[in-house]
DNA sequence: ATTTTTTATCAGGATTTCATATAATATAGG
DNA sequence: CCTATATTATATGAAATCCTGATAAAAAAT
């Protein structure tokens, strides 16, 4: 039994005889014939009786076409489906990303790319970065996104990195300057990220290098909890510029820090998981979207 | 896309590699080999990632293999459902008959068609003669019993005719007599279908050619009533065999009758109805059970 | 009676499908 | 590093199939 016989026998059953059916289906009337006597065949019982020439469909016939039609259906869906796997309409994808990105930056970059590809069907997993590292073995996603170091020979980083703005509360003296440098916060209170964290040694280098005192008054492990503590007028600190962008919406100052001070982030591709078309499109939205999310906003702000 | 491909491709995905699948499906390495080119070209996104030599499916060959796998599965329903149609287990029958037959006798004749044809759907609907004449038009049966005379473009009929007994109730003085004969019942308390029906022209004239006295107290509609007439002590009566059969159960005495009075009935076959292997191989086992009933059952009472 | 409509059959050609042989590439073992 | 093994891809000729056009046959329509 082949999907031709049985698109013929639709045809019959929709237009009533072969001659019309021969037209819809665009072959010509002998093919029907043959193709329907060999379906009788198969089937083992006759489809149709030929009376008075024309064709009158047996019990039979009306109970097997509706069998037939629901698998002619599920070929349209299937068929249907490949066409939106081919543009890449329909997929599946796993993200998971440290909670730096994928709490205020990559929810935004979902959204975009579902305007694009509307039945994806998205996992965003917010996790830290040694859990993320931790899920490398099982293949649990199909992107990552953690801190460096990530060394695991299941997956290919690739290495990004965002400039960090630095973050004032509303009405601090230093507002007015667009650019801000360690002297600027000689003695200032600053939150800082645990010292662990690769930004710690950078700038506590950059404000060794000036000569300016850099006064930590507090750790913490976010970004967006160091940026809790500048609202509360603890201090300032320097924050990856989506989480500073998210922030600022409930008052925060953003301005652009110098010299410049990077966080660095992993991009994981497990390679034992099945290469997918739609990962590669969502990867490129996503550094798109990095990209335009630097100095372009700081400059705004 | 034909279904070839498709089990081409469910194939490579269980057994994981073409040299497999090709055993799997007794074909050459080739032939899968190009199928699935062929199938990769149509669908427009590549399903397997040559590395190594090897294949590894793409995530978007597992997303299409569900939609395929789905879709196979309805083809193999079908090819199932088709069996199981050759074989007459699958079908759908709707008898139509009046109360005589419809009430005691169809529903043993449709439970033993059951037992060799399970999976079909039944509908036996008890309606007067009438009614089931005004249902030919609308073709709203397979098959019709109704009392002649049917006479319509639209139906084949078949005339039948079951051989009616003589109820007694227990107890009663001709209970010793094999054969009943309307000397026998001179003067009894008689009870009889309506006028109009076949039989009572029929008894009435050979209680005449008797020269008996026809006694008839009580008129009624049904074989069943009549029955129940006589088990209430009102009298004996004529009924077909099937109800006096169920009937005696309760304790009433069947005889034959002499000479014999026949009951006839049309069975009707609707002519624009599509044919059936399904309605003709019931009505084989109506007729047989309609031939066994009347004198064997009769003789062992 | 003639024309039209419809299905079935047949022969020839086009297309496809398949298998064998072989190439190309990667893995495993030594 | 080399060889044997395993796997996929390609080429080619053979076989099967599928399709078409012509035509027959039978019934309906005019």
């Amino acid at each position: 039994m082949n999907l031709r016989q049985l698109e013929f026998f639709r045809a019959i059953m929709v237009t009533g005889t072969m001659t019309r059916a021969a037209e819809v289906l665009r072959v010509s009337q002998p093919s029907v014939s043959n193709v329907i006597a060999g379906l009788e065949h198969e089937l083992g019982f006759s489809l149709f009786k030929r009376r008075k020439g024309r064709l009158q469909p047996t019990a039979e016939a009306e109970l097997f076409f509706e069998r037939a039609q629901s698998t002619l259906e599920s070929l349209d869906d299937t068929v249907q489906a490949a066409s939106e796997i081919r543009n890449m309409k329909l997929g599946r994808l796993i993200v998971a990303s440290q909670p730096g990105l994928s709490i205020y930056f990559l929810p935004g970059v979902v959204s975009k790319f579902l305007t694009l590809h509307p039945d994806v069907q998205f996992k965003l997993l917010s996790r830290s970065s040694y859990v993320v590292r931790e899920m490398i073995p099982a293949q649990q996603f199909d992107i990552g996104i953690a801190e460096p170091p990530v060394e695991h020979p299941a997956v290919r980083t690739e290495r990004i990195s965002v400039e960090c703005v630095c973050v004032l509360p509303p009405g601090h003296r230093l507002e007015a300057k667009d650019v801000i440098a360690p002297e600027d916060l000689d003695g200032e209170p600053f939150i800082s990220l645990f010292s662990e964290h690769s930004t710690y040694y950078r700038l506590s280098n950059v404000f060794a290098e000036a000569g300016a005192r850099w006064k930590v008054v507090a750790e913490t492990q976010f970004f967006s909890t160091c940026c809790s503590f500048v609202r509360n007028g603890s201090g300032v600190t320097i924050s990856d510029p989506h989480t500073a962008a998210h922030i600022s919406q409930s008052g925060l100052v953003i301005r652009k820090f110098q010299p410049r001070i990077d966080y660095e982030l992993d991009i994981l591709y497990p390679l034992d998981r099945p290469p997918s078309r739609i990962r590669d499109a969502f990867i490129e939205t996503l550094k798109q979207e990095l990209s335009e999310y630097t100095a372009p906003d700081i400059a705004a702000e």
